[in-house]
DNA sequence: TTAATCTTGACTATTTTAGTCGGAATTACT
DNA sequence: AGTAATTCCGACTAAAATAGTCAAGATTAA
């Protein structure tokens, strides 16, 4: 899962819509808006949302008056949906593809980290949805922003095996 | 924290060290004989050390006969220290620096999102130390392979923000 | 003394990223 | 019917990051 900021803006822009909607604009909502409020070039975001399009993510109505429209609540759209629209799905791991990854055993000593790494972060980008972003339901606490304690959150990931 | 080839090949590198180590190999190891068996540049491995080196992970032995050495026992070694010794560490928001992030309020419905990933990807990362990998340690369960179911995660984390 | 090895810094090719640009298709409104 | 507002699409580009290569010097063991 690679994160850039093609994904952020996607990010950003479907978290627009959905707090517009939340105010009460349920109508389509034009891109020339949502880039002036995000400080996003109208270009720029044309490109993104065609691959939310694509993707089922966003309903586009064009024409005067056209824009466009999420396709379902801001409480069923995940942001790993969003990101996965829009940046090419790099896996982390990338053996297994090119080398080989199985037969040379040496090499992959580190293969299972990097897929357990993959795993952790479309855990946690699937987790949240569109509208925990517009209502601030972010991972709450996490006390500070420090780095987090080393042991803690393993033993918590280890739990949600079970 | 950004995750490339270089920051893998770090941690593969350092991987083979305390494999070999594990072995009964404990002499200085030479980077032409990690790079054979993990296939990577000669080269490449040479300026990555340079990396590692610096930021106190291994300890070099120059001449004949030298190598490289661990400089703690794998057990002490995290892997989010090797990641952070070769990757630059850009932060995942972006924002904050750049752009007046705390004052167009609209902007930064997303920074926390990122913040808490950031988080959640660093504690994996330094949860992990060159011990697990070697033995295979990696967090047991997960359980398959497939997607997080996306309501536990999040009630989870919640739950360790109490 | 010599060969092995790290050390350093400059250089380069490729890919990715983050856009820009121009125009065509579609629709609402008058 | 005409016009303005939009999305749609594909080609193009500049800058940065990535993944190296190369050459020469410093240090040490044998």
């Amino acid at each position: 899962m690679k994160i850039s900021t093609r994904g952020r803006y996607a990010v950003m822009a479907m978290a627009d819509i959905a707090q517009q909607n939340a105010l009460g604009h349920n109508g389509p909502l034009k891109l020339a808006d949502i880039g002036l409020r995000q400080e996003i070039s109208l270009n720029y975001l044309e490109q993104i949302f065609g691959d939310l399009r694509r993707a089922g993510l966003v309903e586009s109505h064009r024409g005067a008056h056209g824009g466009y429209t999420l396709s379902a609540t801001p409480q069923h759209i995940r942001i790993g949906d969003v990101i996965q629209a829009v940046d090419e799905p790099v896996d982390v791991t990338r053996c297994g593809t090119a080398h080989g990854c199985l037969t040379k055993q040496a090499r992959c000593l580190t293969h299972d980290l990097w897929a357990e790494l993959g795993n952790t972060i479309h855990g946690f980008l699937n987790a949240i949805s569109l509208a925990d972003v517009v209502a601030g339901n972010k991972l709450p606490g996490l006390p500070g922003n420090e780095m987090a304690e080393p042991t803690s959150l393993v033993s918590l990931v280890q739990e949600a095996g079970q």
